[in-house]
DNA sequence: GCCGTTTTCGGCCCGACTGTTTTCAGTCG
């Protein structure tokens, strides 16, 4: 058998475990934390895995030294390395899944299995119902019964939140807090903020004179189920949802400070900590300290330029080059809602939309938009309701009865098309040839190798009909994991052949991924944002997939929704 | 395990809160 292909992220998810497994030892902290950042390095760079293994320029990487620049090599061409294999057989497999339980670590983690030998979770929670923890040291009734909280709560919200079910709670919450007279400035802050398609929690960040008041005021909000920690400057709860919220209180002057902190992502914190240091400033969530002093900021903006640097936005703070980028002046002018003149992959109540092309179009017009494209299931697609050929022609000359009507709005005729296993798409191309556009998607056989699936995608971009390929991994946030593809493979094909790559906005969905979308900006694929609305309500969507190009630095110019219709129908022309 | 324009050794981002201690370790963000 030949051997698998060693990619990134393989490189990635080997350094990432090796860091937690050597946390679990109880090895020194300082080296576990340097695979972690070998393994951001090699998430970061564009150079290609395998050249750098060749010609042995790992070690010239950040955070790359001789030893792990050996460990690398040794798995990328051998697709095994001795080091983690025997550091992995070293410790029970149930250790590694603890690590998701509140308020339990590396070190107690540690503890139980040396003193207890407790190996899986349900070996933890049953010490702890027979109370065998209170009397290791260290630990204590408090701890024991934290720990199984914990463990409750692991198994009844064992998932994170999705950010389209949870930003609504996060507002409502924001405005009880500046419901109390106290708060002067306040705002959502952590992975929120930053618009990350999940959400483990909600970070709230309030300045007020009145620290007490408002603790008091914010514990006493009716959604909360539970109050878990309560000081001064933090309090920190459950709410009957389920949902966990800190409210970070600060006075007036720490805000900016406090906001930028809380709002993260700690990636990029550390970068910009490690920045400051660089320039003689300490920096923390209650200020910028120079060597003479505080230096006062009253914004956000000010904090980014006292280091030099222009603004960055929330949602570009992950320590993906934002900090690089701010430091030239070369900071993306990021894709606006208001930016969006039409949107394509609409279903209507010809497949497995619920409104007629009329009611869409009626919406579309009030949103605000010029153009839409329209694109039921094709017939592979029976669970579905995929589109006959004589349907195809019927919803055609629906089309084309509303477009003579219509002068200042436009439909795009459009399918999604099913790409089939060997790589073809659902109707023989003189059938396709009578779209505007054709969206490839796939719907089955997802169980084929990342070979397999990449050649399967890669020949349906071949097809000259296919001018879009929809949600390009099939994942299904917190549900269904992506179908296995090597995307940069996939991307370099579409910026070949001029494909779209769809940025499917539902909510979860959100695929393509914003860790991607920054490659296809690069190799200048356009990206369309898609609400694959299967309702009129559902058109909002692509609000969401706002969110998620700016995440992945798209501005106007990557994005084909933001093209007038002439520019439109070049487009599509160009491609047949 | 990485790194270096005072350094090849001794640092490595920083602070709050909790619970277990009697001055601090662990966890979290």
């Amino acid at each position: 058998m030949s051997q698998e292909i060693i990619t990134k992220k393989d490189v990635m998810r080997v350094l990432e475990e090796i860091a937690t497994l050597l946390e679990l030892k109880g090895e020194n902290p300082f080296k576990s934390r340097a695979y972690y950042a070998a393994a951001r390095s090699i998430e970061t760079t564009d150079i290609d895995l395998a050249s750098l293994v060749e010609e042995g320029r790992l070690s010239s990487m950040k955070g790359i030294g001789k030893a792990l620049e050996q460990k690398i090599t040794e798995f990328v061409t051998t697709g095994k390395l001795e080091y983690y294999e025997k550091l992995k057989a070293s410790i029970p497999p149930g250790l590694m899944e603890m690590l998701r339980i509140q308020h339990l670590g590396p070190k107690k983690i540690n503890a139980l299995y040396e003193k207890l030998r407790v190996t899986t979770i349900g070996e933890l929670e049953y010490a702890c119902l027979e109370n065998r923890l209170v009397e290791l040291p260290g630990f204590g009734d408090k701890t024991q019964s934290k720990i199984l909280s914990g463990i409750e709560l692991l198994k009844k919200y064992n998932e994170r939140y999705l950010f389209a079910e949870i930003i609504e709670t996060a507002e409502a919450l924001l405005t009880s807090i500046r419901g109390n007279t106290c708060v002067i400035r306040s705002s959502i802050a952590g992975s929120l903020r930053r618009l990350n398609e999940t959400a483990k929690d909600i970070d709230i960040v309030a300045s007020t004179d009145d620290s007490p008041n408002l603790s008091e005021h914010f514990a006493a909000l009716p959604e909360i189920e539970t109050i878990t920690a309560r000081g001064d400057t933090k309090v920190s709860v459950t709410l009957k949802s389920g949902v966990n919220v800190d409210l970070r209180i600060v006075t007036d002057d720490e805000f900016p400070y406090a906001l930028h902190h809380f709002t993260g992502s700690k990636e990029h914190n550390i970068a910009m900590r490690g920045r400051a240091k660089t320039k003689g400033i300490k920096i923390n969530e209650y200020g910028l300290f120079g060597e003479a002093g505080p230096m006062p900021c009253k914004s956000e903006e000010e904090i980014f330029s006292t280091l030099g640097l222009t603004y960055i936005a929330p949602e570009l703070r992950e320590n993906m080059g934002e900090i690089e980028a701010a430091e030239k002046g070369e900071m993306p002018e990021l894709i606006e809602e208001s930016d969006v003149r039409g949107l394509f992959h609409i279903h209507t109540n010809a497949s497995d939309g619920s409104d007629s092309l009329e009611e869409i179009v009626a919406a579309a017009k009030k949103m605000g938009l010029e153009y839409i494209g329209i694109s039921d299931h094709s017939r592979s697609a029976y669970y579905a309701g995929g589109l006959s050929v004589d349907q195809i022609r019927k919803q055609h000359k629906e089309i084309d009865a509303i477009n003579a009507r219509e002068i200042e709005f436009h439909i795009f005729k459009g399918i999604e098309a099913d790409i089939l296993t060997d790589g073809s798409l659902d109707y023989p191309n003189d059938i396709l040839s009578t779209f505007d556009f054709v969206i490839g998607a796939i719907h089955s056989n997802f169980s084929m190798t990342e070979n397999e699936m990449t050649l399967r995608i890669m020949k349906a971009l071949d097809n000259p009909c296919l001018t879009m390929l929809a949600h390009p991994t099939g994942r299904l946030l917190l549900a269904r994991e992506p179908y296995p593809v090597d995307l940069e493979k996939i991307i370099e094909h579409a910026s070949k052949r001029k494909t779209i790559l769809e940025l499917n906005a539902n909510p979860h969905r959100l695929d393509l991924d914003w860790r991607f979308c920054r490659y296809a900006g690069k190799k200048d694929v356009k990206i369309a944002i898609n609400p694959d609305a299967h309702t009129i309500e559902g058109l909002k969507h692509f609000k969401l997939g706002i969110n998620i190009a700016r995440k992945g630095w798209i501005t106007s110019a990557d994005c084909i929704n933001c093209l007038e219709r002439k520019e439109i129908e070049r487009l599509f022309f160009q491609k047949q």
